[in-house]
DNA sequence: TTGTAGGCGTTATCAG
DNA sequence: CTGATAACGCCTACAA
């Protein structure tokens, strides 16, 4: 491995000098950087990453943790892949690395020791739950006044770092659209409780009943968990109550999409039987039979505004020693009108 | 940021003690351990991985390299995200680090850079084509015997490492399953001419009729990129053909699914007005409508694959110096039979 | 504009 | 079983 110090034998010229060249630091002569960059061309030399992390005492990479979700393949989870796809683009762009982590279930995840062991300099969380581990790791996370950032996850506390989409907002516009749609008997399947996610979901659904002064029933609030395979088997509870329904809100599309091939399969029309309005607006969305009214949120977006951030602020602590502002955004979703809604 | 020096010399040892100890190296008393242990934990110490890296002179990282797809959400497709779950899986369990490298689409890609500049001890290249730049520059990781994967794309050298589906076989299955069904006027639409993946497919295709004594006929061949808009355009050219066509074998899913669209909108009945077999067998396939007959490929189990073979590879190394053995793997394909071709 | 030199936190070799 | 010590390759004041 050709190194630094051959490369300044050959050019003539110290190490130093080696170094501002390949890193565009500093005035110097012209004639010298050519000579510089012809030795390096010459002898194949390009800076050790390692080597220069170590030195700087930065790592270079954004880590990106991932949650363990057992029997699912992660990344072809229209979620998780939008999200990563965005931050990719940011960091990629940013000139940064990105670092996959992924989550080991059987162990309290410390995410301050990826700072200590140097791994990242910042890092986004994804799929973190209200889980109380998880609340405190987060919080050791803003109380060292780290660089991160975690997605789509409320907490109570304000001054935590949170890129979010507003789910109590995009969730009143489904229902309030079922129920400007003339339906009143609209029933609710939800996502895995642990999550914010679906707390605002369930505060969307409940402020839009609320608002057209149609009483609330939890008998028609269904529990999934996000699955596919979650939301075939809530069909036949749906299907059970079918006659005190006229439409299901459901939590995002892979759960829409396992309901809807349930009640089919349990003999049910669709959209004539039962409306639906799922969330998410993932690809599938457009393809199914019938197509899905759902609400488009942003999730590229949002990886790429939370690795933009994070990118800027790392800049800015470079430049000034200033240590992080907590990142708050909530972006908006939009509803998407097909057919499962009776359209 | 402690340090080291600073465990020493709490536990009272020298610090080569304090990394035997975190590294688990050597024989050591019982006690001594203990007392370092302690230390560390007391001081919050743990190894810093940049500073290991740098006097290892490994990085801990395996590589990823993507390529840039125009308009497309890589993470978004079934292709990708599946091959990156199964290496993702891999590198994990075996203690490495996943460093995502996002080709920039301007530059000529040299992958030999990554490891002088010892970003990785090895990668697997996904996207990888059959262009000249491409070829070469794969064919220097070779002469370099760095370890390396290219990702189901076929060279033409014997001595490349590669892990790859059969999509040869998988299209013969294909084709003649529709066959065996008792269509004879099957059309084909491939995918992007310039992986060998779909020259596998072409392949496949035109054994499958040769040996039923079917006559090829290229004007039944359609060409799309595996995007699903691709698949949308060529609708109208297979909807103008309809008459001379039974079938059509797709070349994945997602343009199966834009076909699908695509004439439905122009009045077609499927699957009624033509039969289709598609490939990859992704989420969707199950629940278009009709669902998809599809041939299934383990991209999860290849990405595991290849990754464990690298990992294997760069064990071995360290520990005997051998350099690596070229990764030769073909994997098998399955039909799976749905709606779509008529059952 | 360029050179000198100290330091970064480990690993690994060699003694003891 | 443990300690001392020389790398490792680069960055960055500071000096010239």
């Amino acid at each position: 491995m050709t190194n630094r110090k051959e490369v300044a034998k050959l050019a003539g010229v110290s190490e130093a000098t080696v170094s501002r060249v390949l890193n565009g630091i500093g005035p110097m002569k012209e004639s010298t950087r050519q000579r510089v960059l012809q030795a390096a061309k010459q002898l194949n030399y390009e800076l050790n990453a390692v080597a220069s992390s170590f030195a700087r005492g930065r790592s270079g990479n954004l880590g990106v943790v991932l949650p363990h979700v057992p029997k699912v393949h992660l990344f072809s989870t229209y979620y998780f892949s939008e999200l990563l796809g965005g931050i990719g683009e940011a960091v990629h762009s940013g000139g940064y690395g990105l670092l996959l982590l992924f989550r080991d279930p059987t162990v309290v995840y410390d995410y301050v020791s990826l700072y200590r062991t140097q791994r990242v300099d910042a890092c986004i969380i994804l799929g973190s739950s209200a889980l109380e581990t998880e609340k405190t790791a987060v919080h050791r996370l803003a109380d060292e006044r780290l660089p991160y950032c975690v997605m789509d996850q409320r907490f109570d506390h304000p001054q935590l770092s949170i890129v979010a989409a507003d789910h109590e907002q995009g969730s009143y516009d489904a229902v309030k659209h079922l129920i400007e749609r003339g339906y009143r008997k609209i029933g609710f399947l939800n996502g895995a409780p642990q999550y914010s996610n679906s707390e605002d979901r369930m505060a969307g659904y409940r402020k839009a009943l609320k608002e057209a002064g149609i009483a609330e029933d939890d008998t028609r609030v269904y529990q999934g968990n996000y699955s596919r395979t979650s939301g075939k088997k809530a069909a036949s509870q749906v299907y059970r109550d079918l006659a005190r329904l006229d439409a299901v809100f459901v939590s995002n599309d892979r759960m829409a999409i396992g309901l809807m091939q349930g009640l089919r399969e349990l003999g049910c029309r669709l959209p004539d039987d039962l409306k639906i309005v799922a969330y998410d607006n993932s690809d599938a969305a457009s393809f199914t039979e019938p197509s899905l009214t759902t609400v488009k949120v942003p999730f590229y977006e949002m990886g790429r505004l939370a690795a933009d951030r994070l990118l800027k602020q790392l800049a800015e602590r470079d430049r000034n020693g200033a240590s992080a502002e907590p990142i708050r955004e909530k972006l908006r979703t939009e509803l998407i009108i097909r057919q499962s809604s009776g359209n």
